[in-house]
DNA sequence: GGGGGGAACTAGACGGTACAGTACTGACTC
DNA sequence: GAGTCAGTACTGTACCGTCTAGTTCCCCCC
C-alpha cells in the first residue's frame, strides 16, 4: 500500500516539514531553504521531487483535502442512527464545531482563501473536495430523515447550508479574525451547538415533532 | 474641513495607491517601491508619512472600519419601516449580500484574515468594529421588533448571529475560496435572500404571524 | 503684492538582507 | 560501483529603509 522506498521516504519528510513552513508564513513568506532544513533533506532533493515552490505548495494543499472523510462518517455516524433529533443535532454540532476550530484547520483555510487569486483552482477545488462534498453528505442524511417524516423539507441542500450557517457564521469569523485559540471554552461550544440545532429544528422540524 | 494642504494630499495620494497595492498581493508581496510609484511620490515621502510598512499596512487596513456606517443605516432603515416583517428581511438581506460580495471588500477581508496572526490587534479591532457592531445594530432593530410582536426571541442578538450566517455562510466562503466575481446572478441572489428570510422567519417569527 | 526662508518633495543610488533555483563535490546507500 | 543524497557555494533578483543632492511649494512678513 504504501510506498516505503527512499524516494517515497524523501518525499514525505519534504511534505511534512512543507506544510507547517507554510501554514505560518503564507506562500510567499515560506522559504524554501527553512522547507529543506526542516526537512533534514538538501535542496537538491527537495528540487527533485517538486519543480519549483509553486508546485510544492499545491501538491500540500491538495493532500489536505483527504481530511474530509473524518467530518463526512461523523454526519452519518451521528445522525443515522435511532435516537432523539434534536439530541442527535446537538452532538453533530458539537462535532462539527470542534473540528473546524481546529487552528491547524483555520490556518490552513486563512491560507488557501489568501491564495485564491494567485491559485484559483485551488481554491476551487478545496472549496468542492471539502466543503461541497460534506454538506452534500449532510443533505443526504437531512433526506433520510426527512424521509422517515422527522424533517420537513423542500430542499435538502438548502437545509444542510442552513445548518451550517446557523453554526458556523459566528465562530469561524471570530476564530479567522483572531489569531488565539482561546476563544471559546467548551462550554461556549456547547452553547453554540444547543443554539444553532434548536434553531435549525424550529425552522426544519415537522410539525408533529416539535 | 478636509485638509487640503499639501502634506494631507501626498498622504491621502499615498494611502490610495497603497490600499489596491496590498490588496493584490498581500502584506509580504506589497512592494515600497511599487506604491511609491503608484502614488507618484518619491519614496522618502512615503518614508515621512509612515514610519515603515507595518505601519502604513495597519493605517491602510484601519481606514476601512469606516465603511459599516452604510451597512448600520441599511440595518435601521429596511427594519424600521411599518411594512411586512417578511418583505423587510428579504430586502435587509439583499442588501446585505450585494454589499457583503463587493470584489474590494472580499480582498480585504482576505487579507485581514491571512495577516491575523501576524497582526493580532489589527484582526480583532477589525472584527469588533465592522462585524459585532452591525450584529449589535441588527439585535438591537430585532428587539424593537420583538417589543412590537412580530418577532419571538429570547435573545437578540443570538437571533442576529442566526440570521447573517443562514443568509452569509455559504456565499461567502464560495466567493472567498473562488475568485471569480460571476459567481451568483442577481436572481441567484435574490433567491438566497428569500430562502435566509425564510428560515429565519419560520425560526424567529412569533406564532400568531406565521 | 512679491520675495525669502524653510519645510516638504523628487529622483535615484546604495547597503544589507533574503530568497529561488542551479551547480558542484564528496559521501553514503543499495 | 552507480546512482542518490547532504552540504554548500553561487547567481541573479527583489526589496526595505536610508541617504544625498537638487527642486518645488507654501506661508509669512515687509
Amino acid at each position: 500500500m504504501e510506498d516505503n522506498s527512499r524516494t517515497a521516504r524523501k518525499r514525505a519528510q519534504i511534505v511534512e516539514a512543507a506544510r507547517p513552513v507554510f501554514l505560518r508564513n503564507g506562500y510567499v513568506g515560506a522559504s524554501m531553504d527553512e522547507v529543506a532544513a526542516l526537512a533534514s533533506v538538501s535542496k537538491q532533493t527537495v528540487y527533485k521531487h517538486f519543480t519549483d515552490k509553486e508546485q510544492l505548495f499545491t501538491s500540500i494543499i491538495m493532500d489536505t483535502t483527504a481530511q474530509v472523510e473524518g467530518l463526512t462518517k461523523m454526519i452519518t455516524a451521528t445522525l443515522d442512527g435511532d435516537g432523539d433529533l434534536a439530541g442527535d443535532l446537538r452532538t453533530l454540532a458539537r462535532g462539527f464545531l470542534g473540528a473546524i476550530l481546529e487552528p491547524d484547520l483555520l490556518r490552513l483555510r486563512r491560507l488557501v482563501m489568501a491564495e485564491a487569486e494567485r491559485f484559483p483552482d485551488l481554491g476551487r477545488t478545496w472549496y468542492e473536495q471539502g466543503f461541497e462534498r460534506s454538506l452534500k453528505t449532510l443533505a443526504a442524511a437531512f433526506c433520510r430523515l426527512a424521509e422517515r417524516g422527522a424533517l420537513r423539507l423542500d430542499d435538502p441542500e438548502l437545509a444542510a447550508e442552513h445548518f451550517v450557517g446557523l453554526l458556523l457564521w459566528i465562530p469561524v469569523n471570530k476564530a479567522m479574525f483572531r489569531g488565539g485559540n482561546d476563544l471559546y471554552t467548551e462550554t461556549d461550544l456547547d452553547r453554540l451547538a444547543e443554539a444553532a440545532a434548536a434553531a435549525f429544528l424550529r425552522a426544519y422540524a415537522s410539525r408533529e415533532t416539535a
